[in-house]
DNA sequence: CGCCGAGTTGAACTGAATCAAGAAACGTGG
DNA sequence: CCACGTTTCTTGATTCAGTTCAACTCGGCG
């Protein structure tokens, strides 16, 4: 909890009542490889994770395809589905025991309302995934492989490692041969 | 104008008074080739698209790489930049001449505060950009260069071929030798 | 008319996919 | 806590999509 104070009190310059947003957090722990939404169902909640990480994941055919992760102080959601109320395509995963805090979506319309400073909640997590999004598409068109899988060491040294290879190498866009051929290679 | 209205319309289930947000509106109009943002300017504006089509390109050593396109009826900006206030490391051009309404950073603020529905614009606006860099993410993981061309003739067919191939390669990822080879294949 | 950028086509090369088999790690039940 | 079975990772051989370099065509514009 004091790591998402923190967070506002860094991003806020106005006095900002941070219980009226607190006060609707719900904290919750989830084992390792529990689904925490299933695709098809509409998001219900935006998530800070306090500790451990989560992956994203469609099913395409016959196997799954990693299309993103989040790791301690993010915020994320299945935030297409929580925006517009429709079902999410995808699977929202834990990686390893994650807890997380969360407020659901009718409890932030709630603190919008409620707080002038409410908005940033919703602003900061929108800005963080849509940025992160934008310098992704540009790592697709600009990057090989090996760049993509060393810039996400160099990023994240501290959660790669405990990420399974298939997940990685999906989430690269190459298949868990390659990315072992490019550990080789730059080991 | 009107197209704007009608989309807010669509999307509102609350009476809302339109000219809080209309009245701080510009027209403008750009000739053929002319940048609209500059790599290194903060991005100051919220644009719709009325007519015309804009490109989105950094430049990469010798190359330019073109990461986006806005059609008419799309919101656009450089919207990391307009949301961050920082530069923006990327460049926005017209395509052929376009006509755009855009509001102001300062104006859009003003509206949120001065109307309870004046969030929605921001909001569709976040929501458009956020799942279409969400789609587009995907389609780097799941499908080849040539699914990728067809898909974008598929949902842009009347937009599609006003663009220049170097363009349309370089928004796929591959070159533009490649994106002829994959044009005569498919014919 | 001549030039220049855009598009096409060819040939050689390369990074990654695929298919296949073996080694290592992992968790589950006895 | 070990033994077994399953999943994950590695390594090899072959194939394939896309890159690179190069030459040529075409259309528009000064």
């Amino acid at each position: 909890m004091e790591q998402i104070q923190k967070l506002f009190a860094t991003q806020s310059n106005h006095a900002f009542d941070f219980s009226v947003f607190s006060n609707r957090l719900e904290q919750k722990d989830y084992d390792k490889n529990a689904i925490i939404l299933k695709s098809g169902q509409v998001e219900d909640y935006l998530y800070f994770v306090e500790k451990g990480m989560l992956r994203f994941y469609i099913e395409k055919g016959e196997k799954e395809i990693t299309f993103d992760f989040a790791f301690e102080g993010n915020f994320t959601s299945g935030y297409s589905s929580f925006l517009t109320r429709k079902p999410a395509p995808y699977f929202i995963q834990a990686l390893v025991a994650t807890s997380i805090w969360r407020i659901s979506y009718t409890d932030l319309q709630e603190v919008y309302k409620g707080n002038e400073q409410g908005q940033m909640i919703g602003r900061l997590a929108a800005e963080q995934l849509f940025i992160r999004k934008t310098a992704r598409e540009l790592s697709f068109l600009s990057q090989s492989a090996e760049e993509r899988y060393l810039h996400l060491l160099h990023e994240q040294p501290q959660y790669i490692q405990q990420i399974p290879l298939k997940y990685l190498a999906s989430y690269i866009g190459i298949t868990p041969q390659a990315l072992s051929r490019i550990r080789q290679r730059i080991n």
